[in-house]
This record gives C-alpha cells, structure tokens and sequence, in this order.
DNA sequence: ATAATAAAAGACAAAAACATCTTTAATTAA
DNA sequence: TTAATTAAAGATGTTTTTGTCTTTTATTAT
C-alpha cells in the first residue's frame, strides 16, 4: 500500500498530465482542491518533485506546474521512489532482515511474485497511460475535470 | 505492505506454533529474542491476539503462549485483520475514496487483480502453514530454531 | 504462606507520517 | 515600478505507529 503522500503525488501529476494537453499549468491550490488532498502538504509534494526533475514549476503570475515536453512518459514506480523510496518492492513479506531467494522466509516464494507483479505494475504504467484513461473518460480522478 | 506489527505478529504465532509441537509455551521475552523483534511491543500485540482469541495464554511459572488445540488453522488474514484491520485489502491503488468496478480509478483494473491475489494469499495461507515450512527447514524465521 | 515467575495493564516516550502556517523569492501584468 | 500572483522554504503542529517503563495480577513451586 502506498503512502498517502505517494497517492497524492501521483494524483497531481496525472491531473498535471491532464490539464497540461490542454496548455494550462495548474497551481497547487487547484491541484489539491480537484483531487481532493491538502493543500500545503500537495505542495510540498509537488517541490519535492520538482527538486528530483520530475517536474516543473514556474513562480508568479500564470505560474503553475507542468511536465518539460522533452521528457520520457513517467512510471509510476519513480515517482514513488522518490517520495517514499523502494522498500514496498524488497522488504520481505513479513520483515525478516536477510530473506531471499536463497534463505527465503515461509512465505517468500509466494510473496516475492505478487510484489514483482506490483512493481512491474508500476514501472510499465506511466503517468501519461492514466492520464489518458481519465481523457478518455475510461476512469475517474474523484472530481471530474 | 504489513505494519510492523503485523509482521512481528506473524513471526510471534509462527514461533508458538512450532514450540508447540514439542509441547512448550514459549513467554514473550523468548519469542521477541528469537523473532528479533522488540520485547514489550511484542508482548503488547501478542496481548492483543490473546483479546481477540486468536491465541491462548497463561500466567505464572511455566506459562506462556500456544494455541488451542481445538481451534481451526489461523489464516494470515485473520491475524492482519486483528492488528491493522482489512483496508490492505481494500484501498484503493491511489488513495480515491470512492473507487469500485463501476467507478474506476485509472489504475483500477490492474492495480484490483493483485490485491486480490495478495488477500487470496493471506487467506489461504495459515500459521500452521509457515510453521511447517520451518519444520521441514525449507524455510527460516531469522534465528534458527 | 511465600517467593519466584510470567502475562496483563497502564502510562509514557520516540519516531515517522501527515499536515499547516508564515515568510520569502520569483514572475508578470498594469 | 508597483501590485498581484504564485511557488519555495522554513518552522511548527498533529496524529499514528512504534517502542519502553513500571506496576499489577495470576500461577506455581517450595
């Protein structure tokens, strides 16, 4: 399960995504208000992102955020690497410090699948395929834009 | 992802299980060294599963922690449930608070299979399940017991 | 009975996650 | 060049999770 900061960053930077085919660079009070999340922490989300060059921003007025049009589709699995790191896709399945392949714990063999599932999840999907759902009113991101 | 104390809670039954079977009831000092987990957080969780029936104990001399005899093989999701409660199992992928079938998120589709594989896992899976597996020496619970 | 042992219970403390408030810096329109 | 607007930055606060300490209660061996 992601952390609440990592659902709200990838809420925003699909939002972003959207508004951005439009040529509109949404601002952090927008963001938050559309996808349902607190304002100054969205906020602080979105500067980490922008520190890590995810993302964009420019200041003042018809400031806002934006994806630079150069870069490769994001996976999901960066963003959350860098809001929360990588553990959610190597910790063991119930904490064991030196589980593997090779000294696995009891529930290893069937844990480590479904977590290389998950991770394969999030690094095939990108926030542009979400952003298209959402276009093509394929899915929903609660509000609807 | 479990919660710490999920996974110390797993880890704890799985020791019980064992030691059971050669009719020991380990105390929480025992199991929280051989687990490498805290010792009073330890006690606190298996305290909690005493409450909820999950798990029997006695006072005084000689006491400790086992199981029932009687009682039915614990699934994993039992024990989750009892610490942490079942949102694990149904969140949704990013945090939308009304997100279902019929009103998807857009990673709904994909992100609802392996959650469902992740709870089918921890309903098919018992205590006495992993405590065979550390039987057998197929698998290992940190210490070696 | 008494001492030893072990879980239960309650108060407290530390760390991490989540969230807000206030001030500063950058940008643009007027 | 001033006012308005917007992100950045830093300080602070709250809640949840994780963890510890101390006292009480139950059990058993002596």
């Amino acid at each position: 399960m992601l952390s609440k900061a990592s659902e709200y960053a990838i809420r925003s930077l699909v939002y972003i995504a959207v508004k951005n085919r439009d040529g509109l660079r949404p601002g952090y009070r927008e963001i938050a208000r559309e996808i349902e999340a607190p304002e100054q922490f969205t906020a602080k989300i979105l500067q980490t992102l922008v520190r890590q060059k995810l993302l964009m921003s420019v200041r003042g007025r018809g400031g806002g955020f934006f994806f630079d049009p150069q870069s490769k589709p994001l996976p999901l699995i960066e963003i959350i690497n860098a809001i929360e790191g990588y553990k959610l896709f190597t910790r063991c399945g119930i904490g064991l410090s030196k589980c593997s392949d090779e000294n696995p714990c009891p529930i290893h063999n069937q844990y480590a699948i479904i977590r290389n599932q998950y991770q394969d999840l999030a690094t095939k999907t990108t926030i542009n395929t979400l952003a298209k759902k959402i276009i093509d009113g394929d899915a929903v991101l609660n509000r609807l834009i």
